[in-house]
RNA sequence: GGAGGGGUUCCCGAGCGGUCAAAGGGAUCAGACUGUAAAUCUGACGCGAAAGCUUCGGUGGUUCGAAUCCGCCCCCCUCCA
C-alpha cells in the first residue's frame, strides 16, 4: 500500500504532538528526551505482533496505523512478529494464565499475521523502508544458559513483581501466574535490545497494557548496551458504554475478509455509538484534524445523518479491504437499509450476492421459512448455537420479515414464484441482519 | 509431600438433600421508542412443539430423591516443606 509524500512532515518530533492530539498517548518515557531524540534525527520505532490468532483484528489497527503514522514522518517503523513471544502468552490483559497453542498452529498464525500487517506500511519507500522481523529468529536458538546468565541475570524478580501485570496475578486468588508467563517480560524486553542492537531501534510502542514490558526492555538496553530507549503506549481503545471494545455478535472483528466479510466489518463501524465516533475517527483514520472537526460539528447539529458515522465505516474499510470493497459494500448498505426493498431491480439483487451479503442458493423452489433461518446462521441463540426452536421464537416474537413483510407463522415457506423476480428473497432478522436466499426458477 | 480454600449454565456469582434448569448481575438476541446511536421499558436466554431429555470438574456410591452427603481421581489457588 503505497502512500507517498512521506518523510518531510514537519520535524521529526511533530508525530508525539500528532498522537496527543490524536488522543493516542497513554505513557510516554519521557517526553522531553523523547522529543529530542525524534527531533534529532529520524529514528526506529518497533511494535510487537503476538499470533494469538490466524488473523488481526480491527485492535491491531491501532498501532499499525500509529506505525505509519511514524513512517510518514520519516522514522522507520518495525513491525515484529512474535513467533516466539506467542508461544509463551503474555500475562498482560489477562486475568488468567492463557492455554498453549500447538507450535504448527502459531506458526501458521505468524505467517498469516505477517502478511496482514505488511498492508499497512510502505516496504519501498526511500530511506525509511518499513521492516518486519520474527523474534523466533533470534529466540530459537537461544539456550537456557545463555538466557540465565546473560539476559536473566538483568532481571530483578523483585522488581518484576511489582509490574502491574504480575502483581495483578499474584494478588488475585482464583488466578496466579505460571513461570512460563512470568518469563514473557524477559523475552519482549530481550526483543527490545536486539533490535536496539542490530537495528539501532530506539523506540517501543505498544499498547498501556505493555507498559511495564516495554519499560523493563528499556532497563536491559542500559544494562546490557548501555544504551538509552524510549517507551510510547496507546490507550487502550474503550467504548462509551463500557463493554469491550472490537467485539460484534459474533465475537471479534477481523481483518481477514473471510473471517469477517467487507460488509460486516464496515457495519461495525457504522453502528458505533455517537459518543465514540469522533474518536473512532482520529484513531482509525487518516483524516486531517480539520476534517474531523466539521464531522464532529455535523454530527452535533444533525446527527440523525450518522455522516460521521458514515465515514468512519468508509474509510477504515478502504484502509483495510480497498475502494472497490466500500462500493459494494455501500451498495448493499443502500438497498437494505435506505431503498425500498421492491426498489431493486433484478441487477441488484444479483449483485447483493456478489457483493458479499450472506446469501444461499437453493436447488428447490420451496423453502421452509424455518429452515432458511436455520441454515443461515440467523437463528442463532444467546449462546451462540443455532436452533430451530430459536428460529420459532423469532418468527414468533415478529422479529423475522421476508422482502419487508414480517412474518408470523412459523410454517411460512419461501416460494419462487412468490419472490423478487421469481427467486430472490431477502430474509431479515431484526433491524440488522440480512439473508438474501436464491431459489431455483 | 503436608495443611487449608476452590471448580455451578457465555462471564461473574448465589445455592449446600426435595418446591432447582438452578437466585441476582453482566453480556447476548429480539420487540417498543429513535437516527442502522445512547438511555429507557418489555420479552427471550440448556435442547425439545410437547411429553420429556441433558446440565452444576470426572467417576463410583449413599438415598425414594443429589448441584447439594460420602469415596476415589483430575484441575486451580494460598501457605508450609
Amino acid at each position: 500500500m503505497a502512500h507517498k509524500e512521506s518523510g518531510l512532515k514537519g520535524s521529526g518530533d511533530q508525530i508525539v504532538s500528532d498522537l496527543q492530539q490524536l488522543e493516542l498517548i497513554a505513557q510516554v518515557s519521557n517526553e522531553a528526551a523523547l522529543r529530542a531524540h525524534l527531533a534529532e534525527q529520524p529514528r526506529t520505532v518497533y511494535c510487537g505482533f503476538d499470533p494469538t490468532a490466524d488473523s488481526l483484528h480491527i485492535g491491531n489497527l491501532v498501532p499499525l496505523l500509529a506505525l505509519r503514522r511514524f513512517q510518514d514522518y520519516g522514522h522507520q517503523p518495525i513491525l515484529l512478529v512474535g513467533g516466539a513471544t506467542g508461544l509463551i502468552g503474555d500475562p498482560g490483559g489477562r486475568a488468567s494464565e492463557r492455554t498453549l497453542k500447538p507450535i504448527e498452529e502459531v506458526a501458521a498464525f505468524v505467517d498469516k499475521i505477517r502478511d496482514q500487517a505488511c498492508r499497512f506500511l510502505d516496504f519501498e519507500c526511500e530511506g525509511n523502508p518499513a521492516l518486519v522481523v520474527d523474534n523466533a529468529d533470534w529466540m530459537k536458538g537461544l539456550d537456557v544458559i545463555t538466557y540465565l546468565r546473560d539476559i536473566g541475570k538483568h532481571f530483578s524478580v523483585n522488581a518484576m513483581v511489582q509490574k502491574e501485570t504480575v502483581k495483578r496475578r499474584l494478588e488475585d486468588d482464583s488466578a496466579g501466574i505460571s513461570y512460563t508467563e512470568f518469563s514473557y517480560m524477559i523475552l519482549q524486553s530481550y526483543d527490545f535490545a536486539v533490535l536496539y542492537r542490530d537495528h539501532d531501534c530506539t523506540i517501543q510502542m505498544g499498547g498501556s497494557d505493555q507498559w511495564g514490558n516495554i519499560t523493563s526492555g528499556i532497563d536491559l538496553i542500559r544494562r546490557m548496551q548501555g544504551g538509552q530507549a524510549h517507551a510510547i503506549t496507546y490507550p487502550l481503545i474503550t467504548k462509551s458504554d463500557g463493554t469491550k471494545f472490537g467485539k460484534s455478535a459474533e465475537g471479534a472483528v477481523w481483518l481477514d475478509p473471510a473471517k469477517t466479510s467487507p460488509y460486516k466489518f464496515y457495519q461495525f463501524w457504522i453502528n458505533c455509538a455517537d459518543d465514540d465516533v469522533v474518536r473512532f475517527l482520529k484513531i482509525f483514520t487518516f483524516l486531517s484534524a480539520a476534517d474531523i472537526a466539521d464531522l464532529a460539528d455535523a454530527q452535533q447539529s444533525q446527527p440523525e445523518a450518522r455522516l460521521a458515522h458514515r465515514r468512519l465505516a468508509q474509510e477504515v474499510t478502504r484502509l483495510v479491504h480497498g475502494e472497490s470493497a466500500v462500493t459494494a459494500v455501500e451498495r448493499i448498505t443502500a438497498a437494505i437499509f435506505s431503498n425500498r426493498i421492491d426498489a431493486l431491480t433484478e441487477q441488484d439483487f444479483a449483485q447483493l450476492a456478489q457483493d458479499g451479503l450472506p446469501s444461499t442458493h437453493s436447488d428447490l423452489a420451496e423453502v421452509g421459512l424455518l429452515t432458511v433461518l436455520v441454515e443461515s446462521g440467523l437463528a442463532t441463540t444467546p449462546k451462540g448455537e443455532v436452533t430451530q426452536g430459536q428460529a420459532k421464537k423469532l418468527i414468533l416474537g415478529n422479529s423475522v420479515a421476508v422482502n419487508g413483510v414480517k412474518q408470523v407463522d412459523p410454517e411460512f415457506k419461501l416460494q419462487a414464484d412468490s419472490g423478487r423476480y421469481g427467486r430472490y428473497h431477502l430474509v431479515q432478522k431484526g433491524k440488522k441482519q440480512h439473508h438474501l436466499v436464491v431459489l431455483k426458477r
